[in-house]
DNA sequence: TCTATTTGACCCTC
DNA sequence: GAGGGTCAAATAGA
């Protein structure tokens, strides 16, 4: 049986949920010094309406004054960094985790005062993100607005020009005869745990139709690949990809691609475990196993796409697939809960909220997103920056390398 | 020097 | 034992 995908029909409830880390929602709780959760909550739903009130206004009348456009914005940004700021410092640390300060200088949202925290700087970054690849097309201007605010972003760059993670690096590969693959390892090899009881979510992706028409599209994140096998009976290998922030968020989302025998132009790529290094602020270690789905990932990919939005998406012939070995993930947070309410209601309903996360969705092939959505480039410079070169992640958080490297 | 890719071998599940 | 998934040495490129 499979479930037709409607669009989303509401505002943009992506604001509420793209804005927030996951994680905080979980760990932060406890750190609440002199405020109650409510309090926090009601703040950010403060924010929220905020931000939904600008989507019916923009709905109702496309606004073509940035000035204006950036004003409401940034009340929205301070809203829900109000809300940050009541949910007290960051349990892990993430206030020591500020990113460089050309970011602080150049984001829109400084946070007026000048005083907010990276941790709410990343969080308006998730904000607009969402925003802009679930707003309705009379958003355009803003979109236009803030991509010229971010121009002189140092971190307004492009981002994982290929979907595959295969960057500049590597190539064809002429192994010599290895002589440690004669040898057995002098130590066994670690346990490897197999079958892992994540999230699992089948995409049905379309080649791309310029350029190198063997990498399916960027889906918004950097992945790194670790393997590739001839599988039984397909014409074509199946490749295995990582996050490539695997070691620093201990981000164990991975995804397998393969092109499809019957139909070369398309590929399936089916993504495992939960990615936990595009909301985080916080390093490896302490982190939550749930964070990012898989299902959000598709969601992402979906949002991030110029042809994402809820509009379009009803153009789209989206399906999703019962879930086959999926456990109940753990109760969310309200956060969250109100968080995955802006992904497309068939992977937010039942599928998603009881376990049944397995999904097929066919999705639309991302062109020029480099261009179009700055802001979100802005964040992906921030966590997906997979490029190689040292130019990645080591220069945000280079005390953490070595925690992971396993 | 560092990072990504390649690819044969190893390991796990069925 | 077969097949799929992962590891890790070798290698290329920035």
């Amino acid at each position: 049986m499979q479930h037709v995908l409607a669009a989303h029909p509401g505002p943009p409830l992506a604001l509420l949920g793209g804005s927030l880390d996951h994680r905080d929602s979980i760990t932060r709780e406890p750190v609440v010094v002199g405020r109650t959760m409510d309090d926090a909550v009601l703040q950010i739903e403060d924010a929220f309406g905020l931000a939904r009130e600008l989507m019916a206004e923009l709905q109702a009348t496309p606004q073509n004054d940035p000035g204006y456009l950036a004003g409401r914005c940034q009340r929205i940004a301070q809203a829900y960094l109000a809300a940050s700021r009541m949910l007290g410092p960051h349990p892990h640390g993430a206030d020591d985790l500020s990113p460089p300060a050309a970011l602080q200088r150049h984001h829109p949202f400084g946070g007026g005062d000048g005083t907010g925290s990276s941790h709410g700087h990343l969080q308006q970054l998730e904000l607009l993100r969402s925003f802009l690849g679930g707003g309705a097309p009379s958003s355009a201007p803003f979109q236009q607005h803030l991509g010229r605010l971010l121009e002189p972003s140092p971190f307004n760059t492009t981002t994982s020009p290929d979907m595959f993670g295969a960057g500049t690096s590597g190539g064809p590969v002429r192994r010599q005869a290895s002589s440690s693959r004669s040898s057995p390892p002098v130590q066994p090899r670690q346990h490897r745990r197999r079958r892992e009881s994540g999230e699992r979510m089948t995409m049905m992706v379309p080649v791309q139709r310029t350029g190198n028409t063997d990498l399916p599209p960027d889906d918004g994140y950097t992945w790194r690949k670790y393997g590739q096998k001839d599988i039984l009976g397909s014409r074509y290998p199946r490749s295995y990809y990582r996050c490539t922030h695997k070691n620093y968020y201990g981000c164990e989302a991975k995804k397998k691609v393969q092109r499809l025998d019957h139909d070369p132009f398309m590929y399936e790529v089916t993504y495992c475990g939960n990615h936990t290094c595009l909301t985080s602020t916080t390093p490896i270690l302490t982190l939550p196993a749930h964070t990012t789905t898989a299902a959000s990932t598709a969601a992402s990919m979906l949002t991030n796409s110029p042809t994402g939005s809820a509009a379009i998406l009803a153009g789209q012939d989206l399906v999703m697939a019962p879930a086959a070995e999926q456990p109940t993930p753990p109760a969310l947070s309200t956060a969250i809960q109100l968080g995955i309410s802006w992904m497309p209601s068939a992977l937010v309903g039942p599928s998603a909220g009881e376990g049944s996360s397995s999904a097929q969705v066919n999705v639309p092939a991302a062109s020029g997103r480099d261009t179009e959505f700055p802001v979100m480039d802005l964040a992906d410079a921030m966590f997906n920056s997979g490029s190689s070169g040292g130019s990645s992640m080591d220069g945000i958080f280079p005390a953490h390398h070595e925690q992971r490297d396993s």
